[in-house]
DNA sequence: CTGAAAGCGCTTACAG
DNA sequence: CTGAAAGCGCTTACAG
């Protein structure tokens, strides 16, 4: 491998010089400038990343650490970070937590320990500890330590669907929560809830009724079931709102077994918008988060380098073929 | 951050000692080597590992490129061997060829370029060019240039669906394959073409036909409607084994359109197990593939640091709801 | 077994 | 605008 060095020698010029058209920042002459890129051309010459580290202190990566990459939407943010990064030249370390905060902080030490120049970190939970870092650190979709934190306005986002569903004709509305120890579970819920309260009036009153479970399948399920077996279309909730869509896809199962047709009896929506949504049967109404934006601009915080307030970026609903108008009765 | 040097004086010894105790290897006699943890210790010194990766010109982290993260297997094999990697300390760099051969290499040389210790590349088809690399290339799940391939045992697993299927009692079966111009696809289905022609004998022949198509529900969707036009029970397959389990995933939804119940009237077989095979109704029959081993042995591979032959491991078929005895006619 | 010293390949004040 | 030189924090022959 060829080094700086070598390029001096064959451009005739100082290794200084080289490295100053190598950061490109500085004004070194064209003429000079030119031979010493012919040079670099003609030696196939590759800077060596590892050298500049130890001189900077820092190198082109940005470390990630979600709880679990295989999780669909943790998997698509690493993709579009991923994407941002190579935009500017820099590579990502990926870490998984396993959904345990010990783990978290021995990877993001770890991130920390190989220089990177900032690391984005989706939350085992919230809390986390605070790292002595002279590098950035963003906290992605779940809040981490006292790190500024970029998400999806859950609230704006549970609140459009509220709209959806009362815009509809819904009356009697269920709505499935998340974990409330989570942030972000409580934002989605107050949301929606804020808004079937503002949307209520005593002349055309809105019935809600909130259910608390976890964000997965089974969960969605069991709750589903339990909801729909009073079995009146008279007192049983017309809509079902979900505050994920794995919920939502579990409500959609116990609904298929039960012999309720979506949407002609029961309208059900999820939150997230996971590929599954749209491959499930009925195709699943939901909002979308915006997965690009989020990534886009937690990548670039950590090129800004400074911290900066939290940042709720507006997702969108997406109407699909769960959700129809309220059923004649 | 506390140097080597701010070790060493603490401890009175020089730097040299120092590095042998952190290197572990050198014979540091015991009073020495307790005064230098002690220091280390009490200073909380870390070492600077970009300095470290200067002199050894290798760090330790195994580069990772795969087609897509969003990927579920992919996925799924990211996350096993990142744990694989954190079991030796090693941190995992992760890029997304867009399954875009030409971006692989640029990901490929990225990687390179930072002194990882090791690649490990699912190719985003089969071909790929050399490298100039003097650490190890290995190749996983989709062959890569001329490095060793790791890969599930594709010929066997078809095999074993065939003897189930077979063993069901089915005799006129269809087998939807992949894109032929895919090593993993051709495998598959001479697996389970060679198996069921084995199976097949003058007294009790068996029907085979084959249909090929890309890997994804679509596909498996187009294909099964054109197999169960034939809606005579007589001539129309019993089952159909598909060479992915998102293209059995779209047999599911067709037949579903199309009333035929499974496994009652038609049995249907995928292959990896991804999750979606476990949640779907009904609950699918399929081979899975062996990832933890696939990931453990890719990243054995690179710690082994010379090139070995090709490995194929064997997977498992896991039986769920989607086959059953042949119907009655 | 331990120390002194060279050197990995860069970047960056400091002169001129 | 360019060069000469110091130094980033380690590792590793080389002596002793």
């Amino acid at each position: 491998m060829p080094t700086i060095k070598d390029v001096a020698r064959k451009a005739g010029v100082s290794v200084g010089t080289v490295s100053r058209v190598l950061s490109k920042n500085e004004s070194v002459k064209q003429p000079l400038k030119e031979r010493v890129l012919a040079a670099m051309k003609e030696l196939d010459y590759k800077p060596n990343l590892a050298a500049r580290a130890l001189r900077t202190n820092s190198i082109d990566v940005i470390g990630l650490v979600v709880p679990d990459i295989t999780n669909p939407f943790f998997s698509q943010l690493a993709k579009n970070i991923e994407m941002e990064a190579a935009k500017r030249g820099h590579s990502v370390m990926l870490a998984n937590s396993h959904d345990d905060a010990e783990a978290e902080q021995t990877q993001i030490a770890a991130l920390l320990d190989r220089a990177v120049c900032g690391v984005i970190v989706v939350a085992t939970s919230d809390g986390g500890q605070t790292h002595k870092a002279d590098v950035p650190i963003v906290s992605l979709d779940r809040r981490f330590g006292p790190y500024p934190l970029v998400a999806t306005d859950h609230f704006d986002g549970s609140a459009k669907i509220a709209d959806h569903l009362v815009g509809l004709g819904h009356r009697r509305i269920a709505y499935i929560a998340g974990p409330q120890s989570m942030e972000v579970a409580r934002q989605r819920r107050e949301g929606f809830v804020a808004r079937i309260k503002a949307l209520s009036t005593p002349e055309d009153p809105i019935t809600l009724t909130v259910h608390e479970g976890h964000f997965d399948y089974d969960s969605g399920e069991d709750i589903g079931r339990s909801i729909l077996k009073d079995t009146s279309q008279e007192t049983r909730p017309t809509a079902i709102a979900a505050a994920s869509d794995q919920q939502a896809i579990g409500v959609l199962r116990c609904a298929r077994d039960l012999k309720i047709a979506i949407p002609a009896d029961l309208s059900v929506t999820g939150f997230d918008d996971i590929a599954l949504a749209a491959l499930v049967v009925p195709r699943l109404t939901t909002l979308r988060q915006p997965i690009e934006q989020l990534a886009g601009s937690a990548v670039a915080r950590i090129f800004a380098g400074e911290a900066a307030a939290d940042e709720a970026i507006a997702g969108e609903i997406v109407v699909r073929e769960s959700t129809g108008n309220i059923p004649n009765s």
